[in-house]
DNA sequence: CGAAATATAATACGAACGTTCGATTAGTTT
DNA sequence: AAACTAATCGAACGTTCGTATTATATTTCG
């Protein structure tokens, strides 16, 4: 199926250019969609900035759903690559827990996109309208609630917080804090937003070490 | 300055037509914009909706800034009246916090607005492009936080609460919590999402109850 | 009533939108 | 060398955008 072979290597880059085209694409298109919106991501503004034709960069992705679409996908990617990358090899339970929700505050923190937070946009964006992009983006951001939450029930069922707690209430609360930093961050332009993001998820957890 | 005097009666709609249309407009265009972002509320749609011609539409506002500027304005003006209106009368402390805070995830779950809290959309939706309406936005928020803040100080001060708390940082809590159920509610379809706020604020101000 | 002011409408404009098309180029395969 | 594929391009489509101009109703008020 796929036509590279042994003898395609990485300085060869003619075999793979398409597909690092459309990558190179999708890393400018992810930075003007986290501060103008997907729907404010236009093609022609996107095909300026890349220096390529309308046409051309339409051709890639066959509607402007479709580039959406793409775009939500490559925002994953990267997300995933910086929040649940790193826990790989660590503890399970709080210590994996804790792993993951630092790399998730420094990513917030760090500011991946211009724009802040990808998906914060996104979200708040497509709240309101059906269809395939917003279905995406709510199964996307239900698939690492429900992540976040197993992490913190592996934690509850060895016994590293509270048994008694409910692992949903706390991802809940987690989820609310990060996403409250960014906003505070990017609207607000309050410096303390991901301390205090980092002393909420803190006091937290530490309330729930205390078993009762 | 106010051309109507005592002659003037509700029933005589002329007088006050001007006005009156305006809020009409008003009120469908922050329904749109809940729903579809200040920037895709558009003069031509909005029109539409509300049986009148663009350009007659236009002349209310000037600019399509004018028009989300208003907007803006009076989604705040709704804000206010649901949510800091009600605490009036009610005793200073904590006993204003909660009916501040009740009426406040009231306001947020009997989705005033079609598309959800507006302001949570139009934050996550201009804090990234610069511009007076993003000023307002941000001025609005922050005036709502400080309040919010002071409510907790008051509690705090009168002893309600315990006297060594960050009312900033119960405040940035409290604001995460309520906008993690909007968000909650709106995409991901989750019932128990103003449940979770309310039960995130019970407890912590439970905490704060009992002094250490 | 009639003048002045205001509100709405009709029409048009240039720019940008997403999209389609046919042509051109480069690369690969036979 | 010929045939085929993939990527890109420029030009144009029809539509919608925000805005400007000009005109027509409708209110207000002297």
């Amino acid at each position: 199926m796929n036509p590279v072979s042994a003898g395609d290597s990485v300085t060869d880059g003619r075999l793979l250019k398409g597909k690092r085209k459309r990558e190179s694409i999708l890393r400018e298109a992810v930075e003007i969609a986290s501060q103008e919106g997907l729907e404010g991501l236009s093609i022609g503004r996107l095909a300026q900035e890349i220096g390529m034709s309308k046409s051309g960069l339409f051709a890639h992705f066959g509607s402007k759903e479709g580039l959406q679409m793409a775009v939500v996908e490559q925002a994953a990617e990267i997300f995933k690559e910086h929040v649940i990358e790193p826990v790989k090899g660590s503890q399970r339970g709080l210590p994996r827990l804790t792993v993951l929700l630092d790399s998730w505050v420094a990513y917030e923190q760090e500011a991946v996109f211009r724009g802040g937070c990808f998906f914060a946009a996104a979200s708040a964006e497509f709240d309101g309208r059906p269809g395939p992009i917003r279905d995406r983006i709510s199964e996307l951001m239900k698939m690492w609630i429900a992540f976040l939450t197993s992490q913190i029930d592996e934690a509850r069922r060895l016994g590293h917080v509270d048994r008694d707690c409910d692992p949903d209430q706390v991802a809940f609360e987690m989820h609310a804090l990060v996403i409250e930093a960014n906003f505070a961050f990017q609207l607000l332009e309050c410096s303390e937003a991901f301390d205090r993001a980092r002393k909420g998820i803190e006091s937290r957890l530490k309330l729930l070490a205390q078993e009762p």
